[in-house]
DNA sequence: TTGTAAGCGTTATCAG
DNA sequence: CTGATAACGCTTACAA
């Protein structure tokens, strides 16, 4: 292993002035331009390559940002990957990944590995709520962090998660505009909190539109589900009430694929007597017969935002700066497929 | 952050004899039990943790494994990333992760980062085959190593596989015991070295059971192949020659499914009239019509082989002596379903 | 402008 | 049996 103490003997400097050279230092502003050239040939040359763990002992700083994934086989974390470890070596951080399993007990021990060894943490949450105990435990230590797909309790950490209010904004609007008036809607469990901000989207697209929305049309899945038995029940339901509607919201593509399936048993063709949107966009989305018009969320945003909102926070902790946690949201993308279409006649 | 001096003081001993009792070095034998109880009560009550860049840069040992996985959201990795994560933790090990995104550039520059930062590697193989100059890296800088999922050109590096040959003798066996005699086969590319060691398995089998083999039946893939048209085209081809077989074997479980829809459509019942064997046990095996016999590689054995075999070669160079190169075979099992069967009447 | 020296927290080698 | 003490390789005041 070649050390800054040979470089510094061979260019017959400092092994400070080569660290300074390389490192950029502000001082090394001062250092002619010859020095500073000689020393990087000479280091190249030798092959030097820092040893990471002195800087990191030495200046408490390891160039590594712990990423959690609550479950390494999903490929909702695996694109989510990608976008991270993309943005991370763009700025030569290495990423440090860690697999949870879904199993808070490592959770615990990797958060405590990790908060000895890295410079930042970014935690991808999937659809299992987290133990606000652990959250707690990310506040006091004082390690920059942001937790990427979910909002959680606390304000006080940065977060960036999808924007679910717009996006069942964009659902509405689109079918408002294919000249939809009368619409059902299949709410998620009311515990679940995205459910409420997809609701919230409805309600403010229909007030400003000043669509009105017929309660008796609105039906909510129960709380312990199976999305897809549910939206085949509730869609039976709906259509029981023999009150005609053109078109119908679901709460996420499952639960869609169980509407279509009512509606179809039902002798209603899918998008000609009914349109049927989902939400999540996934993969058998597309490949569904018909095609579901979906929302999709924007993954690589959504990894990207998170990893340079961490990287900022870290850029400000080594300075000792305050870091006030940021909050954002992405916007998803309407996917226009074959569920939806503008009406003709009205369902039952 | 507490150090191992501020236990050292509480403890009125010395840093020194802190980190013997702590480290359980040799010499720490000579310490009588009550000091060592108290250093340990003390430590644990202080909240004490290594720093382990400290740690690292004077023992020269990470206490770190890295990982490169080809593609993290291949699911065949996922399964096998669950297998080392396990091993490795119950021996404390800290496995970085690596995703290498199929990019041989990725591959470099990340086999660089980690070659300074890790003990040793497990290196994920898919289908994609290794370029040799990346391997040699590996062997001259001396890094302890192992190839997981494919046999590398020198066998100077430690791997671990599966073993293709046992399991295509395993599901001949299952064949010949069914009673078939009349077998026909769809070898995979000759390219591919799978596929190699798949032939000699059968071969192997039918001597040693004195199973007589027709030349005649024995298809090959072509090479850039889609195992499901290759599959479909093959079969057809087979039974045109007007042959009789009563079962085949297909190159893996694509092809098998093409082999299916080929016999269905000429009009003969899996496994009624044919049986078919696949191989790899994709997940669409299971749920297929006919459900699918195949051969399932043991990716938790495959995983922990060579996560043993890595520590092991950790620890040899730890101590200094020679580590001698180990090749391990997994051997798969035979997961029988609905697709074959006893032979009734013979394909035509 | 550059060199010297003092650590960062640990471990290992000696003396005692 | 235990305590100094010297590294590991690097960064950074401070001195020159």
């Amino acid at each position: 292993m070649v050390t800054i103490r040979q470089v510094a003997k061979e260019c017959k400097v400092s092994p400070s002035t080569v660290s300074m050279v390389l490192n950029q230092t502000p001082l090394s502003s001062y250092i002619p331009e010859t020095t500073k050239q000689r020393v990087l040939q000479v280091a190249e040359g030798m092959g030097y390559q820092p040893n990471p763990f002195a800087q990191a002992l030495r200046s408490r700083y390891s160039h590594t940002i712990g990423v959690m994934v609550p479950d390494i086989a999903d490929p909702y974390c695996a694109q989510i990957l990608r976008g991270i470890e993309n943005s991370l070596s763009r700025s030569s951080y290495l990423p440090f990944l860690v697999d949870i399993q879904n199993d808070s007990s490592r959770f615990k021990k990797y958060l405590n590995v990790l908060m000895r060894r890295v410079d930042g943490l970014i935690i991808l949450a999937n659809s299992l709520s987290f133990e606000s105990e652990l959250l707690s435990a990310l506040e006091t230590r004082k390690m920059p962090s942001v937790i990427l797909g979910r909002e959680p309790e606390t304000d006080s950490l940065s977060w960036v998660a999808t924007d679910n209010e717009d996006g069942t904004r964009q659902a509405l609007e689109h079918l408002y505009r294919l000249g939809h008036r009368k619409i059902a809607f299949i709410r998620g469990p009311s515990l679940i909190v995205d459910s409420q901000h997809q609701w919230t989207g409805i309600c403010s697209f229909a007030s400003a539109a000043g669509l009105e929305l017929d309660p008796r049309l609105v039906a909510t899945l129960s709380d312990p589900f199976s999305s897809y038995e549910g939206g085949y029940e509730r869609t039976r339901q709906l259509l029981a009430l023999n009150i005609p509607f053109t078109a119908l919201v679901a709460f996420d593509d499952m639960t869609a694929f169980g509407c279509i399936r009512a509606l179809i048993s039902a002798g209603l063709r899918v998008p000609h007597d009914c349109s049927v949107m989902g939400f999540d966009d996934i993969p058998a989305a597309a490949f569904y017969n018909p095609a579901l018009t979906s929302v999709r969320e924007h993954m690589e945003e959504l990894a990207s935002t998170g990893a340079e909102i961490l990287m900022e926070a870290v850029r400000a902790s080594r300075k000792n700066q305050a870091v006030s946690s940021v909050h954002r949201k992405i916007k998803p993308d309407l996917i226009i497929r074959e569920s939806t279409a503008a009406p003709r006649s009205s369902a039952s």
